[in-house]
RNA sequence: GACUCGUUGGUGAAGUGGCUUAACACGCCGCCCUCUCAAGGCGGUAUUCACGGGUUCGAAACCCGUACGGGUUACCA
């Protein structure tokens, strides 16, 4: 018997050979220097950060260079699949805007190399093992959970290196009558790759984001093809499937670093051009004192939909992840504000080493702040809109009763040169606006009067201020210079200058006034220019408000 | 344990042998401006680049060693 028959044997079914698949997948025609991409998430119901910053990556590359950005949908592992993930997926990355070129979802497929579900892609990855089978270069393994457990303590024993290589690969030389034997016996079995590497030998590797490395050589005779369903294992799923999809460039986490040297002895079996391997640092989290992968359990951070939920807006996000994947890309937003962040050229080298890096919420929550203070009133009334509508709705019905009114109070202080920074996320608008609506100002909050308290002192400022010196007419200085006479009239100092240098010869200034006058209307110390809110809730409120003190 | 990647401030980091008495951004602190706040302006925030050796006229940068941290070591990706 032959390599060939044993091949037949165990792949009876497959009939197409690689030759075939390689010519119904012929390399893309693409103008020189396009690249070609892939986003390959696992279906798991939950997108982290993590991978979406390499899909991001991914698709920022393909972008750059007119290429092609594909999603590949990873469910090689059954039985960590989830129903609905492959929506999940796309979901995050429309509202994040990304189109693919390629993928499937449901009954639609786009794109010419399909499938893109790698459970249905069984036969293809199959003929290729059976054709590493038939050359010799993979054969069945029969070692049971209990024979690889004691092989594995039976190498700690010794302080052997772990793992099913060399002289420790038992089923690698059982003759083919033998296999056959069992597999007719029934035994269940994995296809083990017999690999012709040797540890001792270092070879180089181009990793775009390190540099040139030296990697041993892989010598382990890796399963490609798993026991339960036939479906190939992820590094021969990679091969596989970046080989017959010609993608140029694989993003994926730092994790995948020791696996390379298996990878590259694949590609080289087939003769296939090995990708170009862009390894991302892993976030990381801060822990007390430690530093630790941010972890899908333990954070809720490390979700994208976490971000959505909390009412960041979407440019937000790309840009805080942006500055991560490139430390350069800050200066260069900076320089271009106006240009769309696809624009930017991604440069691996670019990109920090330094095995992790810790995602600052700080920071997002800065350049969350800038995003907001930039967009138009209307901007942000329809982002804002669009995101009560899924998660809050009490903001949605704000915003429905009035949208002119809503309008009016984001646009306080709003689209100026210098335009008000105090909104973090959407779902941080009603906290601060609150006050402008009559049932929201009129439900059980305290008046936070601040260093005036006495209410006789209070009401006293209040009415004539109400019944002197409120115009509604006047303007923003009119306005400012009657608050002042007022304090002149009660013994308050209309100069803070003047007050500074002489505390002790007035009951208080100018500030304590408007204070109390804020108050009255907000019934907070702290808002948004005064006048403009005054501006906003119009006589009637105002008077309403002052008259219920 | 083995293999591997890494180590610049509170954080992300720039830095590729002299232009570094170490950019920039966030944070923090202080002052200024100001009717409050958010901002904004100005300044401070690493006597030094994990440590120890070496190479060099010169090192954060190059080499060696040590320590520490991460990753991998699955029929998970």
């Amino acid at each position: 018997m032959t390599n060939k028959d044993l091949a037949n044997i165990i792949f009876p079914h497959i009939t197409k050979t690689i030759a075939d698949y390689e010519k119904m997948y012929p390399k893309r025609n693409l103008e020189e220097g396009a690249c070609v991409t892939r986003f390959a998430p696992s279906p798991t119901g939950f997108v982290h950060i993590g991978n979406f910053l390499s899909c991001l990556i991914d698709y920022v590359i393909a972008k750059n260079t007119n290429g092609i950005f594909y999603v590949r949908n990873e469910d090689t592992d059954q039985k960590r699949e989830v129903e609905n993930a492959i929506q999940i997926i796309h979901d995050v990355m429309s509202f994040y805007d990304m189109k693919p070129n390629e993928y499937q979802k449901g009954d639609t497929v786009v794109g010419k190399y399909g499938p893109y579900i790698q459970s249905e892609r069984k036969e293809i990855y199959q003929a290729f093992i059976k054709h590493l089978v038939e050359i010799g270069r993979a054969y069945p393994c029969f070692a049971t959970k209990e024979e690889l457990e004691e092989l594995r303590s039976a190498q700690e024993k010794i302080k052997a290196r772990t793992g099913y290589y060399g002289r420790y690969a038992r089923y690698r030389n059982l003759s083919i009558e033998e296999a056959v034997k069992k597999i007719e016996a029934g035994e269940k079995y994995v296809i083990r790759f017999k690999s012709m590497g040797d540890f001792e030998k270092k070879f180089k590797f181009m990793d775009e984001v390190r540099g040139l490395l030296y990697l041993p050589e892989n010598d382990e005779d890796f399963v490609i093809m798993k026991s339960e369903d036939g479906l190939p294992t992820y590094h021969f799923a990679h091969l596989v499937d970046d080989a017959l999809m010609h993608t140029t460039h694989v993003v994926r986490g730092e994790e995948w670093l020791s696996s390379v040297p298996k990878h590259v002895e694949l590609f080289a079996t087939f003769d296939y051009p090995l990708p170009k391997y862009i390894h991302i640092p892993l976030i990381l989290k801060q822990d007390g004192d430690i530093k630790r992968k941010i972890s899908k359990r333990k954070d809720p951070e490390a979700s994208m939909q976490y971000y959505e939920e909390a009412g960041y807006p979407k440019e937000a996000v790309i840009e805080s992840l942006m500055t991560i994947a490139n430390s350069n890309y800050e200066q260069w937003h900076t320089e271009y504000p106006e240009k769309n962040y696809l624009d930017f050229i991604f440069d691996p080298k670019k990109m920090s080493a330094t095995g992790g890096a810790l995602y600052d919420i700080e920071k997002l929550n800065n350049i969350s702040k800038n995003v907001i203070a930039k967009m138009t009133k209307e901007e942000l009334k329809e982002a804002s809109y669009e995101w009560a509508c899924k998660y809050n709705s009490d903001l949605k019905e704000i915003i429905e009763r009035d949208p002119k009114y809503y309008m009016s109070i984001l646009n306080i202080e709003r689209e100026s040169t210098k335009p008000r920074k105090d909104i973090t996320t959407y779902a941080d608008i009603l906290n601060h606006i609150w006050y402008m609506y009559d049932d929201l100002f009129l439900k059980e909050v305290p008046y936070e009067f601040m260093k005036i308290t006495d209410k006789a002192e209070i009401k006293h400022i209040a009415s004539i201020y109400i019944e002197k010196y409120y115009h509604p007419s006047d303007n923003q200085d009119e306005w400012f210079g009657k608050i002042k006479t007022l304090c002149d009239e009660l013994g308050y100092a209309s100069n803070m200058k003047e007050y500074k240098q002489n505390p002790e010869k007035f009951k208080g200034n100018v500030a304590d006034i408007s204070t109390v006058l804020r108050v009255a209307l907000t019934k907070r110390a702290q808002t948004p220019d005064l006048y403009e809110i005054m501006q906003v809730l119009g006589e009637k409120k105002i008077k309403e408000r002052f008259a219920r003190l």
